[in-house]
Order: C-alpha cells, then structure tokens, then sequence
RNA sequence: GGAGAGUUGUCCGAGUGGUUGAAGGAGCACGCCUGGAAAGUGUGUAUACUCGUAAGGGUAUCGAGGGUUCGAAUCCCUCACUCUCCGCCA
C-alpha cells in the first residue's frame, strides 16, 4: 500500500510512474489527497470536541472531590451538550478513513526508475541468458511421458484423489522432489538465510499483510470453516512473522528461507498450458525473503538474482533472466526479475522464479519498522524470490537430460538424490 | 467439545471508576565514577494521527470490537488467543 504522505509530496511523479505499468489511474490519486483533506478536517473537529469533553470531566472530578456537586451538575450538562455533537462526526470519520483506504487499496506499488514500460510479455526486457540449450535425440519425449515412462508422477490418480492439476510423486519421482527441497534449502542456508517451517494456511490478516487480499481471494483455496486461506506461497507466512514488529537496525537485514507447498487455484487459466506440470494447484517450491535497510535493498535484489542464477547454473540449465516490463509486474512489486528455463523437448521457456523488490510496499500494510540511526521510524523494504519452484525444474530437468538409458541428473543432486541415473 | 484462569509498555510486573501513557524492577541509551571493565550512581527511554518554523500542544491506543458513565486499564457484553483440568485423538 503506498504511503498518502508520499502521495501527497509527489503527486505528478506517482501519476507517472503508474503510467509506466500502464495503470489507469482514474482520478484515483486525486482523489486520494481530496479524501485525506477530508479525513483531516473530520478528525480535527473530533479532536476539538473530544479534548473539551476530557478537560471538563477532569474538572467535574475535582468539583466533586471538593464537593462542590451544583457546580459538577452544571459541567455534566455541558459535557453532555458537546458529547451530542459527535456521532455524526464519527459517522462522517469512519464512512471517509473507509473511502480513502478503499480508494488507495486500488492503487499498485510504484514501478523502480529501470522498470522498461510496455504491456504484455513481449515488453519485459531480456537481462542474459545463460547455459547451452541441449540437443536431443530423435525421438524424445516432453516431461509427462518421461514421468509415465520411469513411472516418476502419476497424474490420473491425482485426478482420482483431487482433481486436476494435483499430481502424485511416486518412486524415484518422490525422492527426486525430497532431493531438490533438501538441495535448495541447504544452498540456501548456506548464504545466511534462516529456515523455518511455517504453517501452511494462514489467516485473512496475513494474507492481507503481503497483498493478497483484498481482491486477490479468487487465487486462494479458501476453509470457510475456519476462515483461512491455503497459502500460494511461502512469501505469506514468512514475511507475516515479522508483522507488527519493530526491528533493531542492527538486526538488518533478516534473511528467511522456507519450503512450503503451494496452492494456486489458477482460476481462468484453463487449458493454456496445463500439459504436465507447466501449470498446477499444488506444487512445491522453496523461497528466500528478506527484510532490509531501503538504501540497501536494490543492491540486495541484485544479489539475490546472483543467488537464484547461480542456483540454476548448478543445475546445468539453460536459462534467461527478464525484467519485466510495467505492465507484467505484479500488483505489490517495484522491480521484478523472473528466471525460465528452457525445457527441451516442448521447446518453451518456463517460469521457476520471480524475483522481486517490494520496497515498503507490503511493509507499509503489515508495519515493518525500525528506528534509523536518528531515531526516526523507518519502513524496512521488504523482497522475495523462488529458489525454487520444482515443478518445472523437474519437467527441464528430465526433458533435457533423457538419455537413452534413462535421466542424467546434474552432478549436484547426486548426494542428495542418491544416484545419478534415473532409469 | 466441556469447566476454570488469564491477555497491561522491549521484557517482568503493579494497578480495580477520576490529574494513569500507565507504579516498581529488568533491559537499552547517554553521563558520572574507573587505568579499563564490572559494580555503583544520575538522567532518559511507546506508537499512530494531528496542529505548530520550533519549543510544545491535542486525540487515540492497557488482546480486538461494542456498551454503561460527566469520566473506563479498572464495570458489562461479544469475539480471538494463551494456560490448567476433563473428554477425544496423530
């Protein structure tokens, strides 16, 4: 959520740079300011009322500690006379705050300076690329074959089970899944992150504090029952556990990491590329998120690209790294970089990460602060990325690898996989 | 699921209707003391909004939301959470 003070001191800038994602502002930002003109003025008039009603209550206290009751009769009268004043006030107050919160709900984080303008996909700008794209043999099959064929995942009985888009790891297929959770985790630990391990469905607070709601329910498989939402990602949990909270500057930058499943409804994307595991409800993935100093997390971001390439680089794939353009980013970040790898025998490039800094964006919601070195409060800026998202590691990693005698896995799973040789 | 007890500032903990934003202690910060440190000692130590160039003022906040009252941390109601006992259970 962007700040109204911010707003209000760069009104012409943040109508800008909204355009560059290509935003429709719709007089939202103007009307913001008018709301919190509005709100101000309501809330002075409160004030003033609500101050009189105080000072005189003293007074009548101390009348009666005198006993001097006529006197305090007389102020009860008084106080009673303003007191009437305000519920209308109050109505008027809160009918506004709800406006100007509604109204600056609406409005997406602003986009870095480096973030190229542009609409679709085909705007987002190609950073590098890295690896050699295979070639296959003749006769080589896409991941969901490879998988029936060494009997990896079976994606009919998580129909029986489920539904689509739910698969069942079997085998070798299962253990591959554990191997690259434990390879993740263990890199990423060792870089600084903490782990943790946190709860898998969340409440409507935390899931307000990253920004998935309000708005963005329609995303979540939601448990009427309990009102909690299964989370899309470790990203919700993870940055929620330092919600209300004020941190120690020295205690900057916090570095969390997290394996979690992960549950996506993907509702209105039937039928565009759902082959396989190009697009499912649930699926693994392991993430890194940190809390940072504002001055300090552009430099963090690049390093957590460095962090994420170099991940993928250990796997041996190809792979290319997007800055997406404004109108691609999502709704909460400022500068987002995703990573695909490219999977052979579909010959698509496929999204495993996202990199991406939110600034105070989700800070601002959730009240992630800390006391700079002049004892101000500050926002911290708060980033995530995938390191990573298994599903499609797991489809370019057995389509690139097929070999005649079955899937060579990369030199750096062997210990954790047990096995070079999936076959 | 049933019964009971709780939820106060960074932490511990007092407070049961009036000047309490909140005693006391610990912690932390700065100073004194010291060759240096510990101990001791002094001072300071919430957040948001708002008015003000500033000094400083106002409003709100004692789990959350409502209510009673001139006045609520304190009384009443609802909800959430924690703990104890019983039940069920991986």
């Amino acid at each position: 959520m962007l700040q109204v003070a911010f707003i209000r001191q760069h009104l012409q800038e943040v109508k800008d740079r909204l355009a560059v994602r290509n935003f429709k502002e719709d007089g939202i930002v103007d009307r913001v300011i008018a709301l919190d003109d509005e709100r101000k003025k309501w809330q002075s008039e409160f004030e003033e009322i609500q101050a009189k009603v105080n000072s005189t209550s003293k007074e009548i206290g101390q009348l009666i500690a005198k006993k001097e009751a006529e006197l305090a009769e007389k102020l009860r009268v008084e106080v009673a006379e303003h007191k009437s004043q305000l519920p209308s006030i109050t109505d008027k107050l809160i009918a506004v705050e709800k406006n100007l919160l509604d109204e600056i709900l609406k409005l997406p984080n602003l986009p870095h300076s480096s973030v190229p303008a542009g609409k679709t996909p085909e705007d987002n700008q190609l950073v590098r690329e890295g690896g050699t794209k295979p070639t296959l043999p003749e006769g080589s099959f896409p991941h969901w074959e490879l998988a029936k064929k060494y009997d990896l995942i079976n994606f009919d009985l998580g129909n029986k089970l489920t539904g689509s888009g739910f698969p069942v790891y079997k085998g070798k297929g299962a253990k591959l899944q554990r191997a690259l959770i434990q390879y993740f985790l263990d890199y990423n630990i060792n870089a600084g992150y903490t782990e943790y391990l946190p709860p898998h469905m969340v409440n409507e607070a935390t899931a307000y504090g990253t920004g998935q709601l309000p708005d963005k329910e329609g995303q979540m498989y939601y448990v009427p029952i309990d009102g909690l939402y299964l989370i899309p990602t470790a990203e919700v949990p993870v940055t929620n556990i330092y919600r209300d909270e004020i941190v120690k500057e020295n205690d900057l930058p916090i570095k969390m990491t997290a394996y979690t499943p992960c549950f996506r409804r993907e509702a209105g994307s039937y039928g565009k590329d759902v082959r396989g595991l190009n697009r499912v409800h649930q699926f693994d993935k392991v993430e890194i998120i940190q809390l940072v100093d504002p001055a300090k997390s552009y430099e963090v971001l690049e390093e957590m690209v460095i962090h994420v390439e170099k991940l993928l680089q250990s796997l041996q794939l190809p792979y290319r790294i997007l800055r997406l353009c404004g109108g691609d980013m999502g709704f909460t970040s400022s500068l987002t970089y995703d990573f695909e790898v490219y999977s052979a025998a579909q010959d698509k490039w496929l999204e495993v990460s996202s990199v991406s800094n939110f600034e105070t964006f989700q800070t601002n919601r959730m009240k992630i602060r800390y006391k700079d070195s002049n004892g101000k409060m500050q926002l911290v800026h708060s980033l995530n990325g995938s390191s990573l998202a298994l599903p499609r590691i797991v489809a370019a990693l057995l389509e690139n690898n097929q070999v005649a005698e079955g899937i060579l896995l990369p030199e750096v799973l062997k210990t954790y996989f047990g096995a070079k040789l999936i076959s």
